[in-house]
DNA sequence: TTTGGTGCAAAAAGTTTGCATCCTT
DNA sequence: AAGGATGCAAACTTTTTGCACCAAA
């Protein structure tokens, strides 16, 4: 996954300037491993940038997406961002955790098994894989063990 | 896919009354190859009924979704329908045309192979391919030849 | 100094909700 | 007749756009 330094420079080769809100961006994407919506990342940058507008954060994650340096999924409850994990080209895929929304890469990819039938020109592909990383599916199992407990009161 | 009884039938015998809007909604999907908008169902329905509300046609589809007659994907420029292709319990992934959005059925499934690494307990899984049909790739080079004859002049 | 970045306001697009009325059952 | 379905209006969420001002280069 891309550092902070990694991003801001692709960033400033790039030609954009580098504003402190934007190395607070890299930086908060850089520490996350998981998935921040617009709303979260607004949420969070409020708190160091008094009277941040909405849409500019949502110009930055967009110059940032454009750029390469974040990536971007729509989930069922909307779209979502982060570091982008590409920085050596390496096709890949994700196991993406509906507890943390943590990513763990899957190197297999299926494009190399479906051939597509009748002349169809493939051009993009998709393959997710969700569901509860090790952590995650521990403290699902503890939450259900609680309210089993509570039941039987 | 669904017929339009067969979705009719599944409706009414949920305990849901079948209006002239709904019938018109069913033979809507029974009929239409690919993905629709709400937006592009809102404007085919509202031919035929003068005064048809956008609620009314959200609410419909979001009661066709839950009860399994419609099913949804969210793309990148946002939430589609079609009627459900999974009738026979058949699991299976589709092509995607990027150009009329017809599906075309994928039998080959990727979790048979992808394991997951690491006790991660899996619950969903997602594998689209999307591209262009014989169709719309013969419209696509039709268009680049003429795009190139006029470039040309 | 210049151009791009930001905040503010407003609009646009997509979706949901409350309520009175209509119509299927 | 009764309760679900619809239209209407309005609210709400998410995202985009125009403009004046500010700041990075």
């Amino acid at each position: 996954m891309l550092t902070t330094d990694e991003i801001i420079g692709v960033m400033s080769r790039q030609g954009l300037r580098i504003t402190d809100q934007r190395r607070t961006l890299a930086k908060l994407f850089a520490e996350s491993d998981g998935y921040l919506t617009p709303k979260s990342v607004y949420e969070y940058m409020g708190k160091k940038y008094k009277g941040l507008s909405f849409d500019t954060v949502y110009r930055n994650l967009r110059v940032m997406e454009e750029l390469g340096v974040l990536e971007q999924i729509v989930f069922e409850d909307g779209l979502k961002f982060r570091a982008s994990c590409n920085e050596d080209g390496h096709h890949h895929h994700h196991m993406i955790c509906l507890g943390c929304e943590k990513t763990y890469p899957i190197h297999f990819c299926p494009m190399t098994f479906a051939d597509a039938p009748d002349q169809f020109e493939v051009v993009n592909h998709k393959f997710e894989v969700f569901g509860y990383c090790k952590n995650c599916k521990n403290n699902k199992e503890a939450v259900a063990v609680a309210e089993s407990a509570k039941g039987q009161q």
